[in-house]
DNA sequence: TTCCAGGGAGTAT
DNA sequence: ATACTCCATGGA
């Protein structure tokens, strides 16, 4: 399809570590989504998809997020301003919630290499095969597989101590039948309530599922790397107090995330989460 | 060897 | 409510 007027990169996008089932082959990334291996590229204007239909990818792949206007909303400042340049053409995908929940569980206190890894291992052991241009992919296991394995076989996955949270995460959902996608109706502050319910997700966990399956651009996840960010750029907007306390010490407390989350949701607005995504991206480049 | 990674749960104040 | 401490694992 012609996307002359859509901005859109597929390196950025991909690689921007939002999700983590994606790998570059040639000019082509081949993926495993909507229980099948697709594959994307670009050449010049035109995006090129396989094994999946036009409508798929363009609601996967955001298309119809209007990036102009984003970047009118956020780009309140030289720094913001300069990430969106860099990055021009990145964009949150909408993942599948199921997936991206265990997938964020497993990506609390580990690198994006080694959550690759561990939701390859997961989708190797407990997915269905499948394949495409004579290679071989895994789905992502369904939550009855993860909720009926063994907690020892979820930690061989690379998982460790997050087994045992990915278990009862499935579980919940297995068993209660619960409907993540029902959530994208629900208003920000009372979904985060609700899936913060789930084993092994706190706030941050909770706002990179809201962001990255929900549709709520307005979620604004604090890692290492934002907090980085905020006390690199954007430390004078704060007051002086918590920029203090957040200097001297490490790691982020429950109230201080709060303060965090809030100061980007207020600052940047209803699109916070693109911000965020790009401040992120654009940290780790130059870092 | 030591350090760190897209934090969260458990426990003690 | 807030602060401190573990937590499994793998790569650098």
């Amino acid at each position: 399809m012609k996307i002359d007027d859509i901005p859109l990169n597929l390196d950025f996008t991909l690689c921007c570590g939002q999700v983590f089932r994606w790998d570059k082959k040639g000019d082509w990334w081949y993926g495993v989504v909507d229980g099948k291996a697709i594959k994307v590229r670009q050449v010049s204007n035109e995006f090129e998809f396989a094994n999946a239909n036009e409508k798929f990818v363009e609601n996967y792949f955001g298309l119809d997020d209007d990036l102009h206007e984003i970047r009118t909303s956020i780009g309140k400042d030289e720094h913001m301003r300069k990430a969106l340049q860099e990055l021009w053409g990145l964009r949150i995908i909408r993942q599948e919630p199921w997936e991206c929940l265990i997938s964020y569980i497993c990506a609390t206190y580990k690198n994006i290499q080694a959550i690759k890894h561990m939701v390859l291992n997961l989708s190797t052991k407990f997915g269905e095969k499948t394949q495409l241009d004579g290679m071989k992919f895994s789905t992502f296991p369904k939550p009855k597989k993860l909720a009926n394995a063994k907690v020892k076989d979820l930690m061989d996955c690379g998982l460790g101590y997050r087994g045992k949270y990915v278990q009862n995460t499935a579980k919940q959902i297995f068993e209660n039948n619960f409907k993540l996608e029902s959530l994208r109706k629900t208003p920000y502050k009372q979904a985060k309530k609700e899936i913060c319910n789930f084993a092994g997700v706190g706030p941050k966990v909770a706002d990179c599922v809201l962001l990255f399956s929900l549709g709520k651009t307005e979620a604004f996840p604090v890692d290492r790397w934002i907090k980085r960010v905020i006390l690199n750029h954007y430390l004078e907007k704060l007051p002086s107090d918590l920029a203090q306390k957040l200097m001297n010490k490490q790691g982020l407390s429950n109230s201080d995330y709060a303060k965090l989350n809030a100061f980007g949701r207020n600052y940047f607005g209803k699109y916070a989460g693109y911000a965020q995504e790009y401040l992120y991206h654009y940290e780790r480049m130059n870092t």
